[in-house]
Formats: C-alpha cells, sequence, structure tokens
DNA sequence: AAATTTTGATATCGATTCGATACGATAAAG
DNA sequence: CTTTATCGTATCGAATCGATATCAAAATTT
C-alpha cells in the first residue's frame, strides 16, 4: 500500500501544479509567467529582513542569476521598485509598486484558492497548516535554506507590550503588522507546531 | 491578519517550489528536468485508466503538445515505454520501463519529503491528506481538470469480495493492488473527504 | 454509408526560463 | 592593506513551454 506520507506528497505537488497553471492564467494577459506571479505575491507578504532578490531565490528554490532575470522584467513592467539598502550598500531591498499592488488586487490570483477553501472549517485548515509546517522546517533543517515562516510564530519573536514586538534576532522592534509578515529567519516555536496552537 | 487559508496556500507553494528544487537536484546527474521526474512519479502511480500522454498533461496542468516533448525526451532515454491501446487506436499508453523504475528506486526522489515527515504521526499526515483532498477536488470542480485521486477512495469503487473489487465508472474489475493507485476518473466518496477516515 | 466533428497525439516555432559561469562592488576578516 | 566572502548582475547555451498546425482514429450526424 501506498504510503501515506507519499499520498501527501503526490497532494502537494499535484496543488502546486495546479495553482502554477493557474498563475499562468493569471499572469498571461500581463506576459507575466507564473514565476513572477509568484514573486509579486512573495513581495507582498516578505517582511523589511526578507524583501532582497536572495531572499527571494531561496524561497523560490531558484538561483540568484536566474531570479536577478526575472527581477528585471518585472522592474521593466513598473511592477516592483528596486532600491539599495542604506547600511549594506550591496544589498537591493524590493517592494511592490503601486501598479504592482494593484495588478494583486485586480487578478487576485489566490481567488481560486479562497473559493476552494471556503466551505473547510479554520480548525482545519489550522491543522493542516501546522502539519505542513512542520514538514517545511524539516526540510530546512536537512537542505540548509530558511524556511520562512510568519514572524508571530517564530522564536525570536518577544512581545514587549499590547503593541510593542521585539526580535530578538535582528534585534530590533516590530510594528503588530509586521509580525504577521513572513521572515527568512523565523524559527518556529514548538507550540506553534502542535496541532492545538 | 493573514487568512489563514492563505497561510496554507503559502505553504503548498512553497514546498511545491522546494521539492522541485529537490527534483532538480535529483535529475541533474541523469541530464532530467523537474517536470520529468514528476512524470515518471506520476506513471509509477497512475492506473491503467489514466496512464495516458492526456492525463499527464492534465495532471501537471501543462498542455498535451508539451508534455509530448518531455514523453519524448523520456521515451529517447529509455525511462519509459509507449505503446498503442488495443481498442482506441489513437490512446498511446505509457509505462516506466526497468531503467525507469531503475532510477526511480535507486534515486528515491522522494527521500527528502520521506525523512522530513519521518516524525509526523499517521494521525496528523491522514488529517492533512483530507484537508487538501478536499481543496483538490473543490478546484476541480471550479476549472473543471481531474481531480487524481486514490482509486479506492472513489464513488465507484465497488469491493465485491475480499479480493476482487468492480470500478463502476469504467465498468470492470479490479485488482486489489490496483485500487491503490491514482485514476484521473476518482470521485471521492464524502466519507473519505472527512478527518476520520 | 458518407461527411462532419471531435479527440488523442505529434511536429514546428518563437519566447522565456533556468543553471553555470564570470564579473563587479561592497563588506568583513586577517 | 590584502585577502576572502557576500550580494547582485550580465552573458550564454540548453531546455521548457504555449500556440498553432497537422495527422490519424473515433464518434456523431446527416
Amino acid at each position: 500500500m501506498l504510503k501515506n506520507p507519499i499520498v501527501l506528497l503526490d497532494l502537494v505537488n499535484r496543488l502546486g501544479n495546479l495553482m502554477r497553471a493557474e498563475f499562468r492564467r493569471i499572469g498571461s494577459e500581463d506576459g507575466l509567467q507564473p514565476v513572477h506571479v509568484l514573486s509579486l505575491l512573495f513581495l507582498e507578504q516578505a517582511n523589511r529582513f526578507s524583501n532582497t532578490p536572495q531572499a527571494l531565490a531561496e524561497y523560490l528554490g531558484l538561483t540568484k542569476g536566474t531570479v536577478s532575470q526575472s527581477l528585471l522584467l518585472l522592474d521593466r513592467r513598473g511592477l516592483i521598485e528596486r532600491y539599495q539598502d542604506e547600511i549594506d550598500k550591496r544589498v537591493v531591498r524590493l517592494r511592490l509598486s503601486p501598479q504592482g499592488e494593484a495588478f494583486l488586487s485586480e487578478t487576485n490570483p489566490a481567488g481560486l484558492w479562497q473559493t476552494a477553501t471556503r466551505e473547510i472549517s479554520a480548525n482545519r485548515v489550522r491543522y493542516s497548516v501546522s502539519v505542513l509546517r512542520t514538514i517545511l522546517y524539516e526540510i530546512q533543517n536537512f537542505s540548509g535554506g530558511p524556511a520562512f515562516g510568519v514572524c508571530n510564530t517564530c522564536v525570536y519573536c518577544q512581545r514587549k507590550s499590547q503593541r510593542i514586538h521585539h526580535c530578538t534576532w535582528f534585534g530590533e522592534r516590530l510594528s503588530g503588522p509586521e509580525t504577521r509578515k513572513i521572515c527568512r529567519e523565523q524559527v518556529p516555536k514548538t507550540g506553534s507546531l502542535s496541532a492545538s496552537d
């Protein structure tokens, strides 16, 4: 009999393929490839420690050279903006341009997914998220790359008061909204990996 | 706050990207691209109603022309065998060649995934499978393509006796092992979508 | 039974991705 | 100050991929 983890892998692959096809459809009107849509979605979610070409390359599992080309295209189309980092001048920071944000809100690449998950209870979604996140974290352990988790489920994220959080990894203050973005240095709290969070 | 279904989508995308990179690594020694490894994995699992170029194209979310090229390469490398269907002579059937099977067993493309899921309980895997399968089925409803589920969780799969099953869709007998492969016409039983199966 | 339409698969072509490699600029280490 | 490492970009060749056209077989209609 097929081992259940393999069935799960098959589902992840297939859902990935389907969403890839959906992103292709979404982007085709504007001449964008799936990788471009994925890049825009990433930049929408990445926090200020993770909005670099390098981080995007790790997120997509591609080389930085390849990603550099995709970013060039997005820049030419005016969908993203690139600017130099103040402190480390080798680093390029990325953000969505107003057009990029408009593209996402108009096309809503996740629309199909949202429709498909409408009837699924929040509990079941949360449970699945915790399982997949555990797997992601394990894969990161074995293959070295960052896991890219949501900031507020990270061991380094400390809540100082109602509104103020602090990241003990980067040693910086975080606003509330910032703690809901995804970060390349995220290390999940053990509690956030269980089904009961 | 980010809606949980979006977090789940992000995880599926990211895991898909990572496994894609892993498949690239696996195939690189033999000059195979990720899509080729995915194709071999599909053929390993597809039942005899689903081992055609068309089904593979739907599974991968690619056009049949594109898939035809990939299959040509796999054929040239001797990893798959193609043969004409007896009844419908337009249809080409696909199967792994001995070399193809050897490739999968030697490289074990799912190895990283198996390692990463080792510590996760069978229950949690099953639960996640049921959630993702529900989503997959919903996406199929909206976008038209087949869902590719495991045969024995299908409404058309009837158990006649200890060893004999029957598919009321294709109207053919099925052996036990056959009911554990994936089929393009699979329609999940409602019970198999709940968390309690 | 003949003509039409549909379906499965392949071939060709151009655009684009992607990895490998090399390169330049900045930062860090010694 | 020299060396080394890191981040990003540029170039090139191989390969994917979609669009379109074509071919053959089956299904449908007339």
